[in-house]
DNA sequence: CCCTAAAAAGACATTATTTATCCTTTTAGG
DNA sequence: CCTAAAAGGATAAATAATGTCTTTTTAGGG
């Protein structure tokens, strides 16, 4: 339980890298999987989600690339960590709908929500500045 | 990420339910199972867990079946989680040897330890009685 | 001592998810 | 147009979760 998948360390590797470089720099996606060490090709999908939702901005074409969309201090754990991996949930029944149909008044609810909120203020507050400083 | 297997929610299910029992009654576990709607082979994976570490209390033969090894009130919400699902560990880095080759100074190696105390703090505050009484 | 009830243990089958790769399409620069 | 690069889609391979079946061990009761 409560394993980041490869996935989400990849991600957090990538987005971090690419956080530790000049500002100016639109970096190549191959150059980035080559120096996180994750194959290009999955890092390729990760980058895309984080392109989705605005957490990067992508530039096609020649002299195409990545660049953060914004500086690192802006930018949470939490938020690259939910852009790959969706929401933390720790159970079904926090999730919103489909809640605890095994019993009406459900004790367990209320445990989950609180597990969910302490991750999320966790990584919340933690932005990839504090991990790209040294 | 973060989200109970379903054999964790079996877990729960299961030993909740035990936990209502009268403290003298030895359940079978195919009542159990029924009563909670787990398939009764799974579910015995999982009481054995249980009993290896003493959760439960076990009896073969006629007359057999299942107790709490303990009062409701002294099994909490993470053992019963870890007993089946293992130690919750958010990260590899945070699971003692094998830490964080990737760097010397990991930064988010602090915030994967944060995370674990946390989840491990709310669930060790619940316990099998808060989960039955209602 | 034998029979039956029940959990323990092990092997296996099935399904779902994660991880990874490849190919085609779109976009942009020169 | 040609090339570089990301986007998108389909699919394969590996791993983990879920579920089943069979045999073994243990214990009670005639």
């Amino acid at each position: 339980m409560m394993e980041l998948t490869r996935k989400g360390e990849y991600a957090i590797r990538g987005i971090v890298y690419l956080a530790g470089q000049p500002t100016d720099c639109i970096c190549l996606l191959n150059d980035i999987a080559t120096a996180v060490d994750v194959p290009a090709t999955f890092l390729a999908k990760i980058f895309q989600q984080f392109s989705k939702i605005g957490l990067v901005k992508s530039f096609r074409g020649t002299g195409g690339g990545f660049v953060l969309a914004r500086s690192p201090d802006k930018i949470t754990l939490l938020e690259v960590v939910e852009a790959v991996e969706g929401r933390i949930v720790p159970n079904r029944c926090v999730a919103g709908r489909d809640e605890c149909e095994r019993s009406v008044t459900c004790h367990i609810h209320p445990v989950w929500q609180r597990v969910q909120n302490q991750v999320r203020d966790v990584l919340s507050a933690v932005t990839l500045k504090d991990l790209v400083s040294e």
